[in-house]
DNA sequence: AATGCTACTTCCCATTTGGATAGTGCTATC
DNA sequence: GATAGCACTATCCAAATGGGAAGTAGCATT
């Protein structure tokens, strides 16, 4: 299917969908992070540079919610989570090529270099 | 080149440049709106329905900064100002396939149908 | 007995964002 | 003379966002 022959309207929400999905400071840095294998979140906190319990936390619920993420608790003391990128997560790839290859263009028409 | 061969900061910023040239509520809005041809502020308004007049004015200034749209000025009176699409702006498109087509599927995975 | 670790949550506060409403300067129309 | 259109700008205010610091429960270590 062509972009064109959905009606707009339905378009805009497929596309807002996804943008929100991958928006904001921290969203695209946790899923970086998480390529390189499962971490933990205080292993993802030091990772993550810069961000905050309180964000990293929220952040990783959004993940979850949209299913980018999976968050597993081992029985264990002191407690262990431990979070994993899934493949819906990874699948985002192409939409990151061509935001990168895009925004490269970018760079160059706007800042002129 | 492809995204891997680039370090991981510099390619952030790439998507970072990308994300904010088309994040928010009422930016694509605008654009798919002159995507029809050239329109004038109070048309914008009008087309773009639950926009107010400050948000078109400041969600255009920033569009042009992006060169995503172009402002003319007529020597009119009433005054005459026309937007339109930029090549830069059209260039778009494949960003927005991408982001379109993984919203759907996003939707079918998160939503369930 | 005291401290530390993990995975968070809660509280407070400052800044940002967004909406509603009204105003501006000029001209053209009724 | 009054009203309307154009392209905005300004003001006020409410709501949301984001950061810093501290708190928590339970077990493990020193």
């Amino acid at each position: 299917m062509k972009l064109e022959e959905e009606d707009c309207s339905k378009a805009m929400l497929s596309i807002k969908d996804a943008l929100e999905a991958v928006e904001g400071t921290w969203k695209l840095l946790i899923l970086y992070s998480l390529c390189s294998g499962p971490k933990r979140f205080t292993e993802l906190a030091r990772e993550v540079t810069g961000i905050t319990d309180k964000t990293l936390s929220k952040e990783l619920k959004l993940l979850q919610a949209n299913k980018l993420i999976k968050r597993e608790v081992y029985d264990a003391s002191p407690p262990a989570v431990e979070y994993t990128i899934t493949k819906h997560g990874r699948s985002l790839n192409k939409v990151l090529f061509e935001l990168w290859s895009w925004g490269r263009a970018h760079r160059k028409e706007v800042i002129g270099k």
